[in-house]
DNA sequence: CTGAAAGCGCTTACAG
DNA sequence: CTGAAAGCGCTTACAG
């Protein structure tokens, strides 16, 4: 294969030239880099990636961590940040961790992450105590998507998990739903904070409307349509079924539809169904819910987590030369999160309880 | 970071002597490679993937293209191939066409895949004459997953496309359908043999049935929910509706459901509805389908994929000394595709045609 | 079984 | 603006 000697030998220039043009690097004379564009483009050379990270000290590689890969929303954001990573010529290295242990040890081990990529990017990954420690040790840039997963000095892009829940919860007392269910994310699964929050949106919008929250009425499950299904059953054989389902996502929503109709319920007639994420399957199931960002998450942290490796690449002398620059950021980035707004989507999953 | 002199000198050995023990080559005594791997755990020493891809001249990293990541099919596909490379020590290099043609041409320029990977996988990726001679000039394994994207020389994994079709074809004639519609795929996107292929089959089950396939019944629209919602609308706006539709994917199916539903009519009371792939959601929906098994199929294929990259790393007499091992498997693997099997799924979105 | 030395293909100070 | 040379951190013949 041809490698950057033979394109500097038919340019008539060092390698350094040719590595300093191809980089498009301000220290090269307009003619010496068409020479060396057009000798590179004509033996088609294109440059090693391990030859040049190995050099050049920066592996121009991510890592990107996720619990699945196939449920809707890491799917959505992973296609975006792979999109904005392509863009600038970044790789995206994929850590599907897929309730594997052994994986999440491998990955999580600092030295694993460390010589391979760059930055990390952590989505609804929670740390423990040990890994984060290590993970920091690591002084690599990253960056976080959803609640649970923070970590200290890492910016974090999510949305309000309590104010979403809050608003789904209010749809269906609204509506005059009193028996309202929640479904929500078993302890040990993905972030758990986000979980959590949603509980407690439920929880306070349910008091706001002078309603005790009731521990027969709110299961933990998994975060899948299978979850949903299996705790709507055991809901159901409780007795006295409620007049409504809040669950924490729309698998989980999916799932409960799928039990009510097994069970000989009718939604909404029967039981009101209410999730959070908008799915791509949500409308065709006519299912309400609380629409999030996904992609937009997952395109936006890509770039908060892109925008100092750039500054990296750069020669230090430029960086010095514009301090001025540096200081209309925000003092510590990582101090708030950006939060990314909500909605509420009502379609046909959700109606009155019925008179009786 | 702690590099492979640290541990080397720790050991009391060369460098060579860490990499081989390290790697776990035969050629190392018990006690030298006991006290290698002592001193690379306590310096927490993990290898540069980057130097060593660069010394040792493969990269580890197999590219794996996919036409969509947040579709099922593909989805899974990913799902079930990084699981198989990552225990396998490689590392999964995703690019996601998504439509975007600039992307397609960087990924199949030849000079951007080499260097880089040491094997490709094309998942329903439909190659053009240029690309397809450009990618043999490389010389790099290959496999693919779906017809459609078969590249000479190169394995190939996937299903029986028109089977799969026929059998849903005849599910609904076995049930009394006559007027059967159905969704085929857009001839400009993925790799339109699978389309064609499944055209075919339902085409021919028809034919057996004795009925002429009618052009007016059978549209060409997107892979997508709303792809499927489109052709079923337009369908319905064309009077005369069939009393059954037979949709080249799930996700169509999924969208011809909610357009029927749109229009006030009822499945499978009025019109049944059938696709194929077994989506994740379709017991959810009650979607009768052909399940195919896409999670295998990726399996498979990364198993196919890295059975000849194992090869290239040993060393050359190791192979050469069992040529009898060789004999066993077919004397060109890639001749004959890994054909899958599929199978009818019945639930509730198929019925008798209503007596009229 | 082990080591010394060359080399993988680039990039980066350094000097001019 | 450009080049000569060192170096990135490994692996691989080669020799013993």
């Amino acid at each position: 294969m041809t490698k950057i000697d033979d394109v500097a030998r038919l340019a008539g220039v060092s390698t350094a030239t040719v590595s300093r043009a191809l980089r498009g690097l301000p220290t090269v004379s307009a003619a010496t880099r068409r020479r060396v564009l057009a000798a590179a483009e004509q033996l088609q050379y294109a440059v090693s990636p391990n030859a040049s990270r190995l050099a050049g000290g920066r592996t121009a590689t991510v890592a990107v961590v996720v619990p699945w890969i196939t449920r809707w929303f890491f799917g959505t954001v992973v296609e975006a940040v792979e999109d904005t990573l392509h863009e600038s010529g970044y790789d995206l290295l994929l850590y599907n961790l897929g309730g594997r242990e052994r994986l999440r040890k491998r990955v999580l081990r600092p030295s694993s992450l460390n010589k391979r990529v760059d930055g990390v990017m952590l989505v609804a990954t929670h740390l423990r105590p040990a890994e984060l420690s290590a993970l920091a040790a690591l002084d690599l840039p990253g960056v976080t998507i959803s609640s649970g997963s923070e970590v200290p000095g890492w910016p974090c892009v999510r949305i309000d998990d309590m104010a979403a829940a809050r608003t789904a919860t209010r749809h269906l007392l609204d509506l005059g739903h009193r028996r309202i269910a929640h479904l929500s994310g078993d302890p040990d699964e993905l972030a758990f904070t986000t979980h959590r929050n949603r509980r407690r949106g439920y929880q306070e919008a349910l008091r706001e409307a002078g309603i005790v929250p009731s521990p027969s009425l709110d299961l933990e499950t998994q975060f899948t349509i299978d979850g949903g299904s299996r705790a709507t059953a055991e809901l159901l054989a409780r007795g006295e079924p409620p007049t409504a389902i809040f669950a924490a996502c729309d698998e989980m929503a999916m799932g409960a539809m799928r039990a009510l109709r097994d069970a000989g319920l009718r939604v909404p007639q029967d039981v009101s169904v209410i999730g959070i994420d908008d799915h791509d399957l949500s409308g065709v199931l006519g299912l309400s819910t609380v629409s999030q960002p996904a992609a937009e998450q997952g395109r936006l942290a890509a770039r908060i987590l892109l925008d100092p490796l750039r500054g990296r690449a750069l020669p230090a002398p430029v960086r010095r030369a514009v301090p001025g620059q540096l200081g209309r950021r925000p003092a510590d980035p990582a101090s708030e999160p950006v939060i990314l707004p909500t909605r509420l989507v009502v379609r046909d999953s959700t109606a009155p309880p019925r008179p009786d």
